[in-house]
DNA sequence: AGTGGCTCCTGGCGGC
DNA sequence: TGCCGCCAGGAGCCAC
């Protein structure tokens, strides 16, 4: 799944072919990919030039300027608009690929770039989303979906991160798959966060003194980063847009090791369902002690 | 406000 | 062997 190391690989990948491309012509294969039409899409998207690419949390910004005079177009007159932003959101199994002709299955939406490329969103799970917004609108998109602060940036720092555990009674899994509280933090990395801080995911969030909060922010940092150096985890279907595969779950400590031996002292690794997510701990290196959030409800 | 549960969606896999 | 049904999970939505 992509999470924000994986993204971010995405993008930087994006990064060396993209930028400069003329976005000529976008198509709409599966209506659910957007909110909006594809003649909404196209209105907004079409005719300008990739000017590049940023990352908000999971989210995949392609910023595009204002379409210059076009008076070769024959299909149209080609609206005269301002710079746009494409937003994409890959979700559990997006892929943005480059292919001269059509793929294995079709894609959700493609991009015809020029000269001559054409980006394809396959997406089997089909819950990835496009967006395509005036730049002014931006903050309000985001602002209106609550996304915490990015993990690299200047506002998570551990008084940020003790001041949103403080008072919490959720377990320290769900607030760590709470993208309003931290963006980017998705099951595999939240899962080898706790690992790494040695934390148990069932315990509340407020229960965390000044040195575990210290130590879980250290933890969030050090599992993204070591995620983009590996450049992602290639679950499921994760391959960046030049078909390469990321290394990250190889290095995987608990993360779908249920039963395996722990990488550090050799207990097996459990599984728990937390907030509806398969969680995997080592219960030796995370210990259930204080301030244990109840567990998860018996089953009926 | 905080929290948990349900929903979408499809390939893959376990069980019979 | 074949088929049925369940599971995975990001984020939006809803109920309590």
């Amino acid at each position: 799944m992509p999470e924000l190391p994986e993204v971010e690989i995405v993008r930087r990948r994006l990064l060396t072919c993209l930028p400069g491309l003329v976005l000529r012509d976008v198509t709409v294969n599966d209506p659910k990919v957007s909110e909006q039409s594809e003649a909404e899409l196209r209105l907004l998207l079409a005719g300008r030039r990739v000017a590049g690419l940023r990352r908000r949390g999971k989210y995949l910004l392609v910023d595009l300027a204002a379409s210059e005079p076009c008076t070769t177009d024959a299909g149209g007159p080609g609206e005269p608009g301002g710079p746009a932003v494409a937003v994409i959101h890959l979700r559990m199994t997006g892929q943005l690929v480059f292919l001269p002709g059509p793929g294995e299955r079709p894609a959700r939406f493609i991009w015809d770039l020029e000269p001559g490329t054409r980006l394809h969103f396959q997406d089997v799970r089909r819950f990835g989303r496009l967006w395509a917004l005036d730049p002014t609108s931006e903050e309000a998109f985001f602002t209106a979906r609550g996304m915490g602060p990015e993990p690299f940036g200047p506002e998570f720092t551990v008084e940020y991160l003790r001041a949103e555990l403080h008072g919490r009674r959720a377990p320290l899994k769900s607030f760590l798959l709470d993208q309003r509280r931290l963006a980017g933090v998705g099951n595999i990395y939240a899962d080898e966060s706790l690992f790494r801080a040695g934390l148990h995911p069932l315990r509340a969030g407020g229960s965390l003194g000044p040195r575990e909060a210290r130590r879980l922010h250290t933890a969030l940092l050090e599992t993204l980063q070591a995620g983009i150096d590996h450049e992602g985890s290639s679950i499921e279907s994760f391959i960046d847009p030049a078909g390469q595969r990321g290394s990250f779950q190889d290095m995987l400590r608990v993360y779908q090791r249920t039963g395996r031996p722990c990488r550090v002292c050799g207990t097996a690794v459990e599984r728990v369902v937390v907030g509806g997510r398969g969680t995997h701990y080592c219960p030796r290196c995370q210990p259930r002690r204080r301030g244990m959030a109840p567990g998860p409800p018996p089953r009926r």
